[in-house]
DNA sequence: AACCATACCTAAATTGTTTATGCATAAACA
DNA sequence: TGTTTATGCATAAACAATTTAGGTATGGTT
């Protein structure tokens, strides 16, 4: 299980931005459930590495944040700056390529 | 230019592993060009990078290594020792799953 | 002679992620 | 009613991978 830990590393970011395009607002917990769930497991997102992650890109200013208090929990909402939608569907498209890119190194060897 | 480098990480073991399949002995600096060619510069191996990960695998004995001396520059040749090739197999195989994933993760936010 | 491509290597610094916690509330359960 | 599970945030030490930046050396090109 987990097998694909060490892949991970690196699309994180892109990967919160994606989701956060697709669903407009969500938060830390959110987008790691979402990611598990659309994968079937095979992504699992840990608290560790996504909270840090939300935090540096919300100091970059790509993303900002809004919390709200829903059944006496505090959730705290993250969204792209509309600013940088285009960053961020470039980076989409980046990765996009890029996992093509390697499907096609790959591929001669499997 | 290199937008991909951040994907990169962790992808990169998988990535050795993967060509030296393919071509049966490959040497360090034959894997960076390799790669770089084979993707039309958008994968950039550094040599920083490869050597270590090398040594690594090699110290894990999941690729031995073999000198020859070519046109008085010496070469280390790496192949994947045969016990290990069905692990690699499995390796490139669940690399490869792994960016179908990603792919229909970020396919909506397209 | 200078320079570039080839070919290896290492090491400090940076970065990202894991692992391991901690706090707190709500709902389910036994 | 007390414990567990799920929700929801957060941080920090340890670890691992990569970058950056250097080093050595040979062969071929200008």
């Amino acid at each position: 299980m987990n097998k694909n830990k060490e892949f991970l590393s690196g699309t994180l970011n892109t990967i919160i931005l994606a989701l956060l395009k697709e669903h407009g607002k969500m938060y830390g917990y959110e987008i790691c459930s979402s990611a598990k769930e659309k994968t079937n497991n095979a992504i699992i997102l840990t608290e560790g590495a996504i909270y840090p992650a939300l935090h540096k890109l919300e100091k970059k200013g790509i993303i900002e944040s809004s919390k709200q208090l829903i059944n006496g929990r505090t959730r705290k909402y993250y969204e792209i700056r509309k600013a940088h939608l285009d960053t961020v569907d470039e980076k989409v498209q980046t990765l996009y390529d890029f996992t093509t890119l390697i499907q096609a190194l790959l591929k001669p060897s499997l």
